[in-house]
DNA sequence: TACGATCAGGAAATCGGATTCCTAGTTTCC
DNA sequence: GGAAACTAGGAATCCGATTTCCTGATCGTA
């Protein structure tokens, strides 16, 4: 292209008749100029196209202006809606976004944190692919962690409310009328597993109600949803299966899923077993992750931790800090209930 | 955090007992100093945990060794791994990734665009959702169009090799045996829908075959995949649907789906019929993206797209170009066959 | 009329490195 | 032994915009 296009402030100044500190002045509504110098300097700047350059502006700045986007992760399915929800509340700051994706190799996250460091960005989000605590980095300015939040505690950290997310998983299906409900989780050691778990399990208390048999944990997978779903109809029944009357022995009237693969793989399991969802039994996944919750048959009432949301907070935060306006602690943000024929029927 | 803290070459050089040029030729490798000197200014450097500021250094070099990744789409399921791919390429090149998300709204993209040239980007790789054409950028730097490739022959794109991605499909059923095959196509007007279709028409015709019935469209969600199989089935058997003897007339030995989200509906509805996958018909995907094609009931035989490398490859030529050896035209990269169960059986 | 106050705009310093140009020392070679 | 050829490292300039400081002009008021 035309490279040695680039306009500077001098042309710019020559064009309008004026001194370089003047165009400055007059671009940036700063100095004390004449309205109609302003204007003539203006309009030679957009003749010409100029375009500042962000270099030497935030050379004499002493800010760049720019946030880096620090993912663990390689940008997953959680972390990417973060990333997103951050780069976009930034755009409105005027701030630009560095991505940096380390794929969980410490050493890649090094060179990249020295790279924002070099870039003197003014602040980083920090993102993970799991809501596992993570060790914080050290560099000299702000950062805040989102979804996965940093191990200290004085670490500014956005993370999605689980145990509210549950909570209302609960009210909701105990506002049905269901009674009798399983717990099917993911990886066992993962926070996300157990503190669904453990607030359903309390939940379910304090409505003297208890979970049915111990939860079960697997894997994250469709099919794992699929046999977990055999054992809790098989808990109800011994080890044969006699079709047909199966429905009046169910052990459950419902089932909370800890994610929406899992739910919608029991959906699949329960389906092929006669039982009609939500008629027979409820069943609840969580993310609300649209492919797995709207494709699967019926779709899954779940919760829908507001990823998006969360990285736009995080945003913000980071922003004040910049500002000189720093958080300080855990910020939980509250998710929203989706309700669908999962549990309400063609409702 | 250490506000303060950063540390200037001023800094090394007063440590070392230098001046701050020799610092810099120390560091970078150039001038004429003693080896002594290079290692006593190295260790001061980073005794005191030194990186240079990058918007001095691209400020003098005239370069900000970053490069923007515009995205037309909100970094969706085709463009993020492109996005990723080049992030990665770029890591290794020095280069820093600016990224900068339109979300389909002309004004935003514009704003991203000034953006990116308003630092001086050394070069930009644009994406889009969908593998159509679409307008170049105006900027005064190198640009690579990843995906979805410039509407300006001139301009350099990559874009994924379809044809070939549905030429390995056709050799790879036909060399199975299968003979009798039908289309599914995800909305009519898009041109990854036709221009597999195309292909598999062709390459039918090549070996004497055609595709049976007409292409099917819809979108591409699993219920149209699942609606599509009862069209294509019902096209065999007239209206009633006698079951059992079923499997004597059906019109189709393989459906080749369009995406991965249709052959998963058309796996499900196959099995819902009692028909069996890929005994009876067997089913091809397209992209390979896991979360379908490997929870799929069977796992599907499909087209990886090689996205990541798209991205990687998009991002070797974007250096290239900025190294003075700019590229034209349209490249089109090989994508590779994944061979699972749904054409293959237990295999 | 004169003097201080206000104002418009320019000159120069600054941000932090890279790079070019010099200048003392040190070698080399005749 | 002296001139030419290197060497090591410092001083100064530059990158492009912002910002401070300053000057000349205009204005207001006694």
């Amino acid at each position: 292209m035309d490279r040695g296009a680039v306009v500077r402030i001098t042309d710019v100044a020559a064009l309008a008749g004026v001194s370089p500190s003047t165009v400055s002045k007059a671009l940036n509504d700063t100095g004390s100029l004449r309205e109609s110098t302003r204007a003539r300097v203006r309009e030679a700047a957009d003749r010409l196209g100029f375009v500042p350059d962000a270099s030497a502006r935030s050379l004499s700045a002493r800010r760049s202006f720019t946030v880096g986007l620090l993912s663990t992760d390689s940008a997953g399915r959680f972390s990417l809606p973060v990333v997103l929800g951050a780069e976009n509340a930034l755009v409105g700051g005027e701030l630009s976004a560095l991505l940096a994706t380390a794929r969980h190799d410490p050493v890649r996250e090094q060179h990249h944190v020295r790279a924002l460091v070099a870039r003197r960005v003014d602040g980083i989000i920090v993102t993970g692919r799991t809501t596992e605590p993570r060790e914080p980095i050290k560099v000299p300015m702000p950062v805040v962690y989102a979804f996965a939040p940093s191990s200290d505690p004085d670490d500014a950290s956005v993370v999605p409310d689980d145990a509210l997310g549950m909570r209302l998983l609960v009210e909701h299906l105990v506002g049905l009328g269901r009674r009798r409900i399983a717990y099917v989780g993911g990886r066992a050691e993962q926070a996300a597993s157990l503190v669904r778990y453990v607030t359903l399990a309390a939940e379910l208390a304090a409505r003297d109600l208890a979970v049915v048999g111990e939860p079960l944990y697997g894997d994250w997978s469709e099919q794992w949803g699929r046999r977990a779903v055999e054992q809790i109809l098989a808990g109800g029944l011994g080890s044969g299966s006699g079709s047909g009357s199966e429905k009046r022995d169910l052990p459950v009237d419902a089932i909370v899923f800890a994610s929406d693969q899992l739910a919608r793989g029991g959906c699949d399991r329960l389906r092929e077993r006669g039982l009609r969802v939500p008629d027979d039994v409820a069943v609840t996944g969580y993310d609300d992750w649209d492919v797995m919750s709207l494709a699967s048959r019926p779709p899954l009432t779940t919760v829908d931790m507001q990823l998006e949301r969360l990285g736009q907070r995080a945003a913000e935060l980071l922003i004040a800090a910049i500002e000189g306006d720093p958080a300080r602690g855990v910020e939980r943000l509250a998710p929203r209930l989706v309700v669908r024929a999962s549990t309400l029927g063609d409702g």
